[in-house]
DNA sequence: CAGCATACATACATGCATGTATATTATTGA
DNA sequence: TCAATAATATACATGCATGTATGTATGCTG
């Protein structure tokens, strides 16, 4: 179904030319990044494997024309949309550990973070891509779960820091329990977007919060 | 995408042949059956676009023939599927509730029921495949969606037996609650799958004892 | 056992998405 | 403004999965 090449991936280097056109590089920049937004919704839309590279291309204006200039293949920039993904989450959740907070504010805010993923439809579904596309390609796992890892790190350390802080102790290890939170807000959103009238969003929030205290709330002192 | 023709499926009436031929009808039900299973596996490995027609035919022992013989398409065997799905994991909650238990040990039982999700993969991930289907083809969404909601219900209904028997008030609405466990049981499975040095069985046992518990158990009397 | 229907296989036609090679347009530097 | 090169578009080739039409063998009925 896939060939090993699937592993390859990465930027093209225009040959050798160091500096010579930082205005057309920013210029490439640019489409890449429209690009790699535009694939974020096709493939939030249509999953990974009825996405289509004309349509990527079409959203972001362009033909496939501009996409192989950029990528090498739909695998290629899944990847680097993932990349860009798991940047851009793991600063969110940097930035809530950087503001010196109280415990409680804290674990309000940790709180927060999850409950907006059950909000973003293109989030909950893009990230179930993923994680469904290292299950089944097994040349990718690696990549991908190395990936996902740093991910849950940087949710695991917030909640560590909590439970330090805090002094409580946990049922289960920090990144469980964070790969918990992640689970549980992302499969309830998926419910609720499949069948609202199964979980509204009051009682994916509500539900939400009681998981939360249970894992972290109620044994303050060991 | 796909056409209109989505919604049609069905069983192939053999013109006017009331029970001529009882013989040969077992032997189309046999191999619609083994089609069926088949097309389980494969769906659960590959999900439902990158799935073939001739790895399904091919796994069941056949070729293609033999499925347009028996399916029209793949949407056709795969809402099949999902009707004979629905139906045996009714029938398992049928059963739970069924039995005449105490409270408790139906608690214990249904936890048990969703702890199972986790343990089988191809479950999980049809399950999967089966919302993501009826989120990504409208014309799809309402039939998809009526069957889960029965599914749900079964589930609702242990869940508000228990509850009234025991005289407990739950946060959110019973299918709410039974959607919850559904949701963290798979999703958690799911971060298993991909990484299972994120959480391992026995955590995933204990979240889901933590969550069962603090939906359900710690407010015995309103 | 003759004739027919049923169950399945084989072979072919079609469509469609990918990938590649070439043409066209924009941008830079002199 | 003109060459040169980069960025994107267009046109074409290929592969592959679906679906259909036809062939073949097996089982049923008189």
């Amino acid at each position: 179904m896939n060939h090993a090449r699937v592993l390859r991936g990465g930027a093209r280097i225009p040959a050798r030319a160091p500096a010579a056109t930082s205005r057309q590089q920013a210029r490439t920049d640019a489409t890449k990044r429209k690009l790699l937004v535009a694939a974020e919704q096709i493939f939030a839309r249509d999953g990974f494997e009825a996405a289509r590279l004309e349509d990527i291309a079409g959203l972001a204006g362009y033909t496939r024309g501009a996409f192989y200039a950029n990528f090498q293949s739909k695998e290629d920039i899944f990847f680097a949309l993932l990349e860009r993904w798991v940047g851009q989450r793991i600063s969110e959740v940097a930035a809530l550990l950087a503001q010196q907070e109280s415990p409680a504010k804290l674990l309000r805010a940790l709180r927060e973070h999850y409950a907006q993923i059950t909000q973003d439809r293109r989030l909950a579904l893009l990230s179930l891509e993923f994680k469904l596309f290292a299950i089944r390609h097994p040349e990718a796992h690696a990549r991908l779960r190395a990936r996902q890892r740093r991910l849950r790190a940087s949710g695991g350390d917030l909640l560590r820091r909590i439970a330090r802080v805090t002094d409580r102790t946990l049922p289960v290890s920090c990144t469980a329990a964070a790969t918990g939170f992640g689970a549980l807000s992302s499969a309830l959103s998926l419910e609720h977007f499949v069948d609202p009238s199964m979980v509204s969003e009051q009682e994916i929030r509500r539900l939400l919060v009681v998981f939360f205290d249970a894992v972290l709330g109620s044994n303050p002192a060991k």
